[in-house]
DNA sequence: TTAATAGGTTTCCAAATGGTAACTAGTTAC
DNA sequence: GTAACTAGTTACCATTTGGAAACCTATTAA
């Protein structure tokens, strides 16, 4: 018996890659503050300018999206030597393979909002 | 005053796009349902096929997602005229439109859990 | 001494999400 | 008549998620 290309174990497989994705980037803040730092690379991005610029988040939302981006390793925490304290969070290289697959959900959401324009 | 390649007003564009795309395919099932109809797309799907080929959705669930991604455009519900009634839901052309940020779901997930096993 | 700033934590609360189980309605097979 | 199948609906409940506001610690400036 030859596998089709769609077979039930193939397709499984395929959900459960899709379920650990959207459970690692899933939810109202993960990709937004991902989006963020990527397209901020090049400044330093500490605990309260992220909050001032990804709009609407609070404070305990971030530090635990925050944490659990760099227990997936995506962002990297440094304690900066300033008075006050200030911490910068960047990017990280494993991070930055999330590009992509917001350059879609990018591109989906334009084409859709476009969609909806025209099929009214 | 020129415009940088991602000053505030773009990058709070893309977001808003994202989180278009995240209200629509977001949460835990509409990709996979997504996903499923797309795979077997030449079979007929009805209810009770998806209920138990999706695994773990319940009926309640499943109903809701139907109607929103119906209302969205991006699945056909048709009554079949059997006895006893069936209903086929089929993914539509739009629909199909979500094929390649399902790819990258799927390849991103994937890809994580190679680099887990890799970084342990 | 008081206020302000940074980076949080804690408490309390509301809404959204999702799950179980029971139930409905129409139809058919036994 | 009774059970079974399809396609749901409904009621109830538990968990998850997220938000607001107060609080904490350290440091600096007025």
């Amino acid at each position: 018996m030859k596998a089709l290309k769609n077979d039930p174990p193939t397709c499984t497989e395929n959900l459960l890659a899709m379920r650990d994705t959207l459970d690692i980037l899933g939810g109202k803040w993960k990709l937004l503050i991902l989006h963020y730092l990527i397209t901020r690379e090049k400044e330093v991005n500490t605990f309260k300018k992220i909050q001032r610029e990804v709009l609407g988040i609070s404070a305990k939302v971030l530090t635990k999206e925050l944490k659990d981006l760099e227990v997936n390793m995506l962002v990297e925490r440094e304690e900066l030597n300033t008075k006050p304290k200030t911490v910068e969070y960047r990017i990280t290289d494993y991070g930055r393979s999330s590009k992509d697959l917001i350059k879609q959900l990018v591109y989906w959401g334009k084409n859709h909002r476009y969609k909806m324009l025209q099929s009214k």
